[in-house]
RNA sequence: GCCGGAGUGGUGGAACGGCAGACACAGCGGACUCAAAAUCCGCCGUCCGCAAGGGCGUGCGAGUUCGAAUCUCGCCUCCGGCACCA
């Protein structure tokens, strides 16, 4: 999903030089029949054909007969081609589906494309090709290489979001949207990137604040933008409480929206030579009970009093500072280690509880867009205040202090520790009470006088959702010198964007020149008007996709009721942690605005999140082509077979984790794989140059085969719940050591044999499904039964009896020290192992005649004898 | 600066209060081969020791516990997010 990988600049790949000495393929003449090798160039081609043809994985969302399931991984851009790290998000994620389809499910797994965006305009600029056929291309490109995974879509469904029977929707839920209140229209500064327009404060990143997409440096500009009020829902946003979702996303989400609860003051003006009229000044504070320690007041330069409260004598200095912090770049705004500057403005406020008259500065550390724009400065008690009062040799009092502290002794800094324990000092009538509740006294006795209130303000600001490009969903808004602002009526619907666009090699819009969009009638009085011609921001795109997945062809409505109360909230969602505070935050505000238009009954999108780690270039960063570190998964497939290449990405590591890309040990898991396969083809051929060693106890052999598979197929179940796909292929792998230790023996071909082989292969299949397709039909072949795909198995059951452990073999520790190991029967009560515990040689040894003083039982674990 | 996450063999990792290093990669040795490749088998934290065995080991330092990679506190390093939010 967005992803923000440049247009695909030059042919790619330079042919990789594999570390892997292996040669797959190479001929191998010590096998004669070339039906029993391993052969993925073959058998995962024909099965994907066989699959499509089958319909295996065409969902009906009707069938009630068994649970749904819906497994959504988040939608790509179309940037042209596939790397590994699609391959890394969505082929566990198929794994996963396969799973609980096999558990019984009626699992759902559709399949898109985020199609609009700005790479697609960037390529069209540069190369001077349609951004339309450029994504078109890529998107036939990527469907291709997403079906080589083997994985489980559902291509019926698919959609591309740049299509009209897409974005129509988009167009008639915005209206929805405007009709309920909650999109707007404001002119206000602007994030603006020279080469991509506005953007999100999201989209700004680093201290630096340059674009998130092309690294621009970001500069600020004045435009009538649209919004969504997703500060309405700020609070229930906080509420986590129905979705199981990773903690830190719920952190990251949580300190995003930022909720502080304080006080709204309302400061007078003292009336002055230049300015008789008392104005008032609100400033938003989470400390009202250090009122009497504001010693002055600071107005962002932004805020509209600035000017109005000037004496005429500050006027040119003020001016030039707000000129100044107007143009600066936003580098030194930011940097919070930047030495406070500001201008006094000549004029004074009254503080409202103490009546004491203090003086108004202009200052940029204080923030136009939050709060009121406007602080109370406590030099004493904030570390910005602080530094500021330093910095112009303003008053610092000190008016909180902890119990047993000097009142009048110095501050070395500002003093804001909050223990609980501190009391008011220097306040009037509020001297003596504990901090917090002198605060909420002095807001009440404000409040009496109607000169405060408790407020709440979040950091979280409304979703500036206008772009000023061609390459995104016409906003389906008309103006009119009649009627203004007039929203194209939904039988007009869709807005089309036009065919033909423009380019001048410029970031400019090109809408604005396209006079045939431009023009248009006013729906309300049918005068001449013209047409909005920002369009949406492509979130807009990634906020109800998944519910239009279930019914991508319906035209008279965005959403199928029906299908929506059925299959959503998604059951498991799964994508990268850096759609954390957009997409994700988005994704549930605008389920909730739906819910609140009656298009819905649900208040959360996703039920269950998970976040994969990012496989990173070789070099650590991340991959793109300019980097030149793009690991191209064909490559892989074309050596080793998809199977391979899904099943290495799920053994390099827990799945969460991520990290640089390397194929080193890509090669074991292919050996693995050519293991299996000998061992389900061939059980009785022992390769060249193997000792011929029977096991002595048939009888035992087969019991420790049954059992070992048994026991695989508990622990690989709870892995697969877990997410663990690395310790699943491990215990795979284990299995199959095993059956290769008895391959060409007695052992081979018996009945625990072939059961091993029926659970290892079931096992297997939601993670390499061709492999396991293919094992599966030869198998049902040679005994004779008709074929039907393991893809339609039930999952197995695990034996209880062969899973629960007979023998063992106890640690046991001296004074925390393993000693020995003592092999017993499970399950022997605490005397009976102490008596064989303290008969073992090793153990009197270790104890050294001194007798155990404290014998501590860890029932089928360890014992520890403690000497001390 | 604040908020997250992570530090375990040569490497990816496993164990998540109870046998540290499962499973792999790389390396070393062997079988097979005229030979090589492929395949198969074995060894593989570190130090002392011929061995048996023992000492030391999970970023550093304390602590809790019979017992800590795992829990607590304080540091260090790396990665991600936020960045004057009053």
């Amino acid at each position: 999903m967005t992803d923000p990988t440049p247009a695909p600049a030059s042919s790619a790949s330079e042919s990789t030089e594999s570390p892997e000495p292996t040669e797959p393929r190479a001929a191998r003449p010590s096998a004669p029949d070339e039906a029993l090798r391993y052969r993925p160039a073959e058998i995962e081609p024909r099965w994907q054909t066989r699959w499509a043809e089958l319909r295996l994985y065409e969902t009906d969302l009707h069938d009630a007969s068994r649970p749904p399931f819906y497994l959504l991984t988040m939608y790509d851009y179309p940037s042209g081609d596939l790397h590994i790290g699609h391959w890394y998000v969505k082929t566990p994620t198929d794994a996963l589906g396969r799973f609980h389809r096999m558990r019984g499910d009626n699992v759902f797994m559709p399949i898109g494309f985020d199609a609009f965006g700005l790479p697609a305009e960037n390529a069209a600029i540069k190369n001077r090709i349609d951004p339309r056929d450029w994504t078109m291309h890529n998107i036939d490109v990527m469907r291709r290489q997403l079906r080589t995974m083997g994985a489980m879509f559902d291509w019926r469904h698919e959609i591309v979001t740049a299509d009209p029977s897409y974005y129509r929707w988009n167009q008639w839920l915005f209206l929805r949207l405007l009709q309920a209140g909650l999109a707007y229209r404001q002119k206000s500064a602007v994030d603006w990137c020279p080469n991509d327009g506005t953007l999100a404060r999201e989209q700004v990143e680093g201290v630096d604040r340059h674009c998130w997409r092309c690294g621009a440096k970001v500069e600020k500009r004045e435009l009538d933008q649209w919004y969504l009020k997703t500060t309405a829902y700020a609070d229930e946003l906080l509420d986590f409480s129905t979705i199981d979702w990773p903690e830190p996303i719920r952190i990251m989400q949580t300190n995003w929206i930022g909720r502080s609860e304080g006080a709204e003051i309302a400061f007078e003006t003292a009336p002055s030579d230049h300015h008789a009229q008392p104005e008032t000044l609100r400033v938003f504070t989470t400390r009202p009970d250090t009122l009497f320690g504001a010693t002055f007041m600071v107005l962002a330069p932004e805020h509209p009093l600035v000017a109005v409260l000037t004496a005429p004598e500050r006027k040119a200095e003020v001016e030039a500072y707000v000129a100044q912090a107007a143009d600066r770049t936003e580098i030194d705004r930011l940097s919070t280690d930047r030495p406070k500057t500001g201008v006094a403005l000549g004029a004074e406020a009254i503080n409202p509880i103490a009546g004491e008259r203090i003086p108004i500065y202009v200052a940029d550390y204080v923030l136009g867009g939050y709060g009121t724009g406007a602080i109370m400065a406590v030099p004493a008690h904030d570390e910005r205040d602080y530094d500021f009062a330093v910095a112009l040799g303003l008053p610092i009092r000190r008016v909180v202090a902890a119990p047993g502290t000097e009142a009048e002794t110095p501050l070395e800094a500002a003093f804001s520790a909050h223990t609980g324990d501190e009391r008011l000092i220097n306040s009037g009538d509020f001297d003596g009470l504990p901090a917090d509740e002198g605060g909420r006294a002095i807001v009440a006795r404000l409040a009496e006088a109607g000169r405060a209130k408790p407020t709440v303000t979040y950091r979280l600001r409304d979703w500036l959702f206008s772009r000023q490009r061609y390459w995104g969903t016409p906003i389906p808004i008309v103006y009119c010198e009649q009627d203004g602002i007039v929203p194209v009526p939904e039988a007009d619907l869709p807005v089309l964007l036009p065919d033909t666009v423009d380019y001048r090699g410029s970031g400019e819009n090109p809408l604005n020149r396209d006079e045939a969009f431009l023009a248009t009638t006013c729906p309300r009085c049918g005068g001449p008007a013209r047409r909005e011609t920002d369009t949406m921001d492509t979130f807009m795109d990634s906020s109800w996709y998944w519910f239009r997945y279930l019914s991508p062809d319906k035209d008279d409505g965005p959403i199928d009721r029906h299908l929506v109360a059925a299959w959503t909230p998604v059951d498991q969602y799964t994508g990268g942690a850096e759609h954390a505070v957009m997409h994700l935050l988005y994704s549930r505000f605008f389920t909730k605005a739906l819910r609140d238009c009656g298009l819905l009954d649900q208040d959360e999108p996703f039920k269950r999140l998970f976040n994969q780690g990012q496989i990173l270039g070789a070099d650590g960063e991340r991959m793109s082509k300019s980097r030149g570190n793009v690991q191209d998964p064909d490559e892989l497939v074309a050596r080793y077979g998809a199977d391979t290449v899904r099943l290495f990405l799920m053994f390099m590591g827990p799945w969460d984790q991520g990290g640089p890309w390397s194929p080193t040990g890509i090669g074991g898991v292919h050996r693995f794989l050519n293991r299996l396969w000998s061992v389900a083809v061939e059980p009785h051929r022992r390769e060249p140059g193997v000792a011929d060693t029977e096991p002595a106890d048939l009888a035992a052999a087969g019991q420790e085969l049954r059992v070992a598979a048994h026991r695989t197929l508990a622990g690989v179940t709870v892995d697969y719940e877990g997410f663990r796909f690395n310790t699943m292929v491990a215990k795979l792998m284990e299995l199959t050591n095993l059956l290769m230790r008895y391959r060409g023996t007695a052992v081979a071909g018996g009945p625990d044999w072939q059961e091993a082989i029926r659970l290892l292969l079931l096992m297997l299949a939601p993670a390499a499904p061709h492999l396991a397709e293919e094992l599966w039909s030869r198998r049902l072949a040679e005994a004779g039964e008709g074929w039907r795909s393991i893809h339609l198995e039930p999952w197995p059951a695990f034996d209880t009896q062969l899973v629960a452990v007979q023998t063992i073999e106890l640690p046991v520790q001296v004074d925390g020290k393993v000693r020995d190991r003592v092999p017993m029967t499970a399950g022997l009560d605490a005397a009976e192992v102490e008596r064989l515990v303290l008969a073992r040689p090793k153990i009197q040894a270790a104890l050294g005649g001194r007798p155990p003083v404290r014998i501590v039982h860890a029932a089928g674990r360890l014992v520890n004898l403690v000497t001390r």
